[in-house]
RNA sequence: CGGGGCGUGGCUCAGUCUGGUUUAGAGCGCUUGGUUCGGGACCAAGAGGUCGGAGGUUCGAAUCCUCUCGCCCCGACCA
């Protein structure tokens, strides 16, 4: 057998039978680096997160930290060149910025001190501390504060490819949430929010372009919860599949959709006329099920009140209907502030409330901010806790035994499924989505902090008006396998397959089979088509098998069952077992023909 | 950071409870030879493991104890 490797002699990597290989473009199995699996790890679980171990296309290497095998990494290359040329159409000049920073640059955006742990930092041999990007704002800045300096340049955008670290808590499901992963970020820089809103718009429209040129067919742009990180407006991309992170609300019409966080419903609370309070026994009834168990009630019919203390010790009560749950995000939005946890008992107790049975009644509203949940505010005769170990009140109605003007009202609750939509009234529908995308209408936050400043017409310095823009790569390509797979493997659409066409030679062994199947391999090959020719002889189940896993879109398997008859069979990846006899002499232009005809 | 689970060849796992026929096994994959050949064939012969690591108990530890590291799942967190 020659040996493949061949030293400094000029020769390149040889094919098993001697021949050379061919540019990267076409392949042979026999020699392709990364195998296919019969048994997925055991901790894999979604589909995206099985295929991509069991087809070859990346390897774990540590927790959250991948490597692409070929096929993944040729994967990835065509999500990126469509990236690349919907951010090119959109006017954007790619750049390359470092992943190691100083963190003085971090610093300099406040950034540092409020991002945790999930910022990785360390320090160089001269004890300089650094940190691992976890995305570039402060880096675009500083190169924007000194090479856009005149309106004259603006509007622009600068967008780059490039490895983003997070040190997650929770890294899963695959290429889903990861650690390192390969972000495309995008950042814009305006004259004026106008003219950032009308640039806005053309990215959201190069994000459709994007994701329905990769092959996702169910993917929504949501607008979302800006964060803490401010900004105006934001919209995150969904791909919708089972194993999302994100729950999404959206309308049977798909007009309104929103995230969670955000998400609102026009549910009507149930009013009735008021009745006197009393204080009722309720021995060892804590939790909303219990109360309800005992005294005979409904969930709703309870007042459910969490208490929170921000980082610096301020309480926050929050109360909702018995049978709803507090959304933190809206919460945090209500009171102006992110740094909020469970408070402890010792901080319920110092604001005068009983741990077990905390309600705002009879509380001091200048030891504990507290805050109406529309639910808590509308409902009438609530079971609330009486702030005494074993006692709850019965029949409290905001407004005559809570005075609005020392609380807030506002909504804080998560909707539900099948609440009425608030823009049809229809009942909403729950999603769970992969986020693949966002948009952020970042303002000045930055620009003012890091001193991006333009000179106007006036000659006059004003902070540039930032917007950005973020892709994650990797789970791009997971989420496309989420909605593009059978049992068997991915269904790659043509726009993103490793391989446009898999041939398969059966009984590559025989002389007659190799020197057709050769020959087809060589033909398909000047057609500029992307081959990946199984010429290992495999017996027809096992080369099926791996061609299924590998899920090339177009297949060609010749054989000598076919050949006598001048003919190949053919089939497409997602026919099943079905499959169709094609002429010899004109397969090559068919199959050409196909290529050109998917979107690409 | 809480709760749960798991670490035995490249992958899936048995063996652990009840320490000793185990010189540590099976299937898949890999190598060699042969027979096969249309949806993961068969026979034969091989290569590959300090049973995650360290310490301890014991005549004897994959198995019991202590510590530690790693990995997965649920939750918290997530510009």
């Amino acid at each position: 057998m020659p040996c493949g490797l061949r030293a400094a002699s000029g020769c390149g990597i040889r094919n098993r039978d001697g021949t050379e290989r061919k540019r990267n473009e076409t392949m042979r199995l026999s020699q392709l680096v990364g195998q296919r699996l019969k048994d997925a790890p055991r901790d894999a679980q979604s589909s995206s997160h099985i295929f991509i171990i069991r087809g070859g296309y990346a390897r774990p290497l540590s927790t959250g930290i991948y490597s692409l095998l070929p096929l993944g990494k040729r994967v990835v290359a065509k999500i990126e060149k469509i990236i690349r040329e919907e951010m090119d159409a959109v006017e954007g000049q790619e750049v390359l910025m470092p992943v190691i920073q100083p963190q003085e640059l971090w610093e300099e955006s406040g950034r540092a001190q409020t991002i945790g742990p999930e910022l990785l930092r360390f320090k160089d041999r001269n004890g300089k501390p650094m940190v691992l990007a976890m995305t570039h704002e402060e880096a675009v800045c500083h190169l924007a504060r000194t090479e856009i300096t005149s309106y004259k340049q603006l509007p622009s955008m600068l967008y780059q490819i490039q490895t983003k670290y997070r040190d997650e808590a929770r890294p899963r499901g695959g290429l889903i949430r990861v650690r390192e992963f390969t972000m495309k970020d995008a950042y814009s820089f305006h004259a004026t929010p106008e003219c950032l809103a009308a640039y806005y718009d053309r990215v959201h429209q190069a994000y459709e372009n994007i994701f329905r040129r990769v092959g996702l067919k169910d993917c929504i742009s949501i607008k979302s919860d800006t964060g803490m990180i401010g900004g105006k407006l934001a919209h995150e991309f969904m791909a919708v599949a089972d194993c999302g992170e994100d729950t999404l609300f959206v309308s049977p019409d798909g007009r309104y959709k929103a995230n969670r966080e955000i998400a609102e419903s026009t549910l009507v609370f149930e009013k009735n006329p008021p009745l006197p309070m009393e204080e009722i026994q309720t021995p060892n009834a804590q939790k909303i099920e219990e109360i309800a168990a005992f005294l005979g009630t409904r969930l709703q019919d309870s007042g459910k009140c969490v208490c929170y203390a921000t980082g610096d010790g301020q309480l926050v009560l929050a109360m909702v209907r018995g049978d709803l749950e507090i959304n933190e995000v809206k919460l945090k939005k209500a009171i102006g502030r992110g740094d909020i946890a469970f408070a402890n008992d010792e901080q319920i107790r110092a604001a005068g409330g009983c741990p077990g049975y905390v309600s705002p009644y009879g509380l001091d509203c200048k030891k504990i901010k507290v805050v109406f949940d529309h639910s808590a505010a509308e409902s009438s005769n609530l079971i609330i806790g009486a702030n005494k170990e074993n006692f709850h009140y019965r029949n409290f109605n905001f407004g005559r035994d809570f005075d609005p003007a020392t609380c807030t009202v506002a909504d804080i609750r998560t909707v539900k499924a099948g609440e009425p939509c608030p823009v049809t009234g229809e009942p909403l529908i729950e999603k769970r989505g992969i986020e693949v995308g966002n948009i952020f209408q970042l303002g000045t936050r930055y620009s003012e902090k890091m001193g991006v400043n333009f000179l106007d017409q006036n000659g006059k310095a004003k902070p540039a008006v930032m917007g950005c823009y973020g892709i994650g790569v990797g789970r791009t390509m997971a989420a496309v396998i989420e909605q593009n797979h059978d049992q068997y493997g991915p269904t790659w659409p043509m726009s993103i397959a490793p391989y446009q066409l898999h041939l398969v030679a059966l009984n590559y062994g025989q002389p007659e089979v190799k020197a057709a199947a050769d020959k087809l391999y060589a033909d398909l090959q000047a057609a500029g088509i992307e081959v990946l020719f199984d010429d290992r002889g495999e017996k027809a189940g096992f080369a099926f098998a791996d061609a299924d896993l590998i899920g090339a879109p177009l297949r060609l398997i010749i054989s000598p069952k076919s050949l006598p008859e001048n003919k190949v069979e053919f089939k497409k990846r997602d026919w099943g077992k079905r499959s169709e006899l094609l002429d010899k002499d004109t397969v090559v232009a068919e199959m050409q023909k196909l290529v050109q005809s998917e979107p690409k």
